[in-house]
DNA sequence: CTGAAAGCGCTTACAG
DNA sequence: CTGAAAGCGCTTACAG
């Protein structure tokens, strides 16, 4: 490949002046300016990446931080990161971590090393407070998703105003015993959503039916399982609000398997919006979050701190969900 | 971040002892790599990456080139690939292109320019040829999943195999007159799965119903529409072919919104066997792909081919299709 | 086996 | 505005 002194031949100055024209940031003559950029563009220079970052430079490229690719809340989310870096310039690496605090250590000294320019985490639950000491390290991060206190800049659902809207239009279907399917409390998401359906109940003064709220709840099979058990027990909710696609794909399965149907018996609601949660059967009624666009914050705002640096304080920037209503809640 | 030299200091030797210990192809006293093991153990020394990618080194990473992350088929290969590579020390830059070539080439360009050390392509179709000249660029590569010719070393499934299976196990369940909704006869995959359909229909002595064998159709919302228009036209196959799980749900909707039973009235049998599969109303009948292994095995190959040279000749691996029996095909 | 030195390809403070 | 020089942090041929 082609370097910068090859370059400086071609255009007849020194490289200090092919590297300032193409920087930007020293002034140079434009008759230089004019002759370094013909020799670029004829020689098909590109500045070699591991120079200019041992100098200190960027490099121009995010480590995004997950739990799973084969989640399928992240594709459209790093859709919308990619998207945006690559506008940018910027490059990504995928990095992930099945919740194991151990593989999340390992990709970030593995990155580190390479002088990653900023951190996108997804992964952020307690346990990984550490996660927390890398600003003060000069290592900028945003939180995806995921949020852990408001030290760290966060883009993330207004979860807790999705699940009330949720509850409020099954209420106002004329549905009022509504079971409550959640994932782990560990994570503020699903205590968010725990507290939106709390809220709503409130507000049109039902009870929580405590016998049919389960938090801890993860995946297609574990919805299944829970809801079997449910209606094993003889529970007959009006309704169950799922607080993921895929746990009500699995309640829907479970509901069905005992000659139920959906939603002339029970309805359902999810949370999500996933790509295919309009192909299923019955097309599920839920509450779409915005990942793409989640993704496209989280970048620019990365990109943001690694060009301009942090000068304000961190923010928790909150996206609104949506209610898509579909045929799944009656 | 602490340098060779502080670690060289530390150990009382000098940088270069520090780094041939490190590397471990050159010789050093136990002495002298006892004290420099202790002293990069004790200071947690990291060589930078960028100075030795500019020592014309590796940078262990690999580009991963895939037309989009939300197309459902990819996010199992992508985990084999990635981790893979992590045990591997190499780190995985995830690129989409839409099946836009200007994408692809900005992405080749730009991550050539970071140096790094191989590719992995899932873009590989009619009009991408300008792929086959990376490897004699010193670039190596591996194509995953679609195939452009054998020049390439290339991890796919076995396409032909696959759906000859299908439709031999519809035959055996007295399925007739089967019709087939196919992708772009652009890319081998689909040619093969084409082919394997015709193999079994001829040796069954089956004439392939040409009016109800429709190619270049993508995704959900494709299929839903050319099986309503099928359905309009008054056709009642037996059975239908999808090749992907995806365009087998739109095709399931289409059946049942004119009022017919899967599979009852017609069976459809998928392709690919996505994690969903199994979830939704009727379970899918489906051929499974191992896309993860198929990571795995893509991987594998680069990195061997990074670390060892390009050897032997080009090979092109082919996989073994599944069939998993659920409730789709009667 | 070991150290001093050169050099990878840039950027930038220095001197003009 | 411009060029020569130093230096980023490594690796490795050279000399011993």
């Amino acid at each position: 490949m082609v370097n910068i002194k090859e370059v400086a031949k071609a255009a007849g100055v020194s490289a200090s002046t092919v590297s300032r024209a193409l920087t930007g940031k020293i002034p140079v003559s434009e008759d230089a300016r004019i002759r370094v950029m013909a020799a670029v563009e004829k020689m098909n220079y590109q500045p070699n990446a591991f120079a200019q970052g041992l100098k200190g430079g960027r490099i121009q490229t995010i480590g995004l931080v997950i739990p799973n690719v084969r989640s399928l809340v992240f594709p459209a989310a790093i859709r919308g990161i990619e998207d945006t870096a690559g506008q940018h310039g910027y490059t990504v690496v995928l990095c992930n971590t099945d919740e194991n605090i151990e593989k999340e250590r390992f990709y970030i000294e593995n990155l580190r090393r390479r002088l990653i320019d900023g951190f996108i985490f997804s992964t952020a639950r307690p346990g990984h407070e550490y996660l927390l000491d890398l600003p003060s390290e000069g290592v900028p991060v945003v939180f995806m998703i995921r949020q852990l206190g408001k030290a760290i800049n966060t883009v993330v659902l207004d979860n807790e105003g999705g699940a009330y809207e949720a509850i409020r239009y099954m209420l106002s279907r004329g549905l009022k015993n509504i079971a409550l399917i959640n994932g782990s409390l560990d994570l503020p998401l699903y205590r968010h959503r725990y507290e939106g359906y709390l809220r709503a109940l409130q507000e049109a003064g039902a009870a929580e039916p405590a016998d049919m709220v389960v938090h801890g709840i993860s995946g297609w099979d574990d919805g299944y399982q829970v809801m079997k058990e449910l209606l094993d027990k003889g529970h007959r909710p009006d309704a169950v609000f799922a607080t993921s696609d895929p746990k009500a794909m699995g309640i829907i399965r479970a509901i069905r398997d005992i000659g139920l149907r959906v939603p002339q018996d029970i309805s359902v609601m999810g949370f999500d919006n996933l790509d295919f949660s309009s192909q299923i059967d019955p097309p599920l009624t839920t509450v779409a979050q915005p990942f793409y666009e989640m993704g496209v914050r989280a970048c620019r705002r990365l990109i943001q701190m690694i060009e301009k640096g942090q000068n304000s304080r961190p923010k928790v920037e909150i996206l609104s969900a949506q209610l898509v209503v579909r045929k799944s809640v009656i």
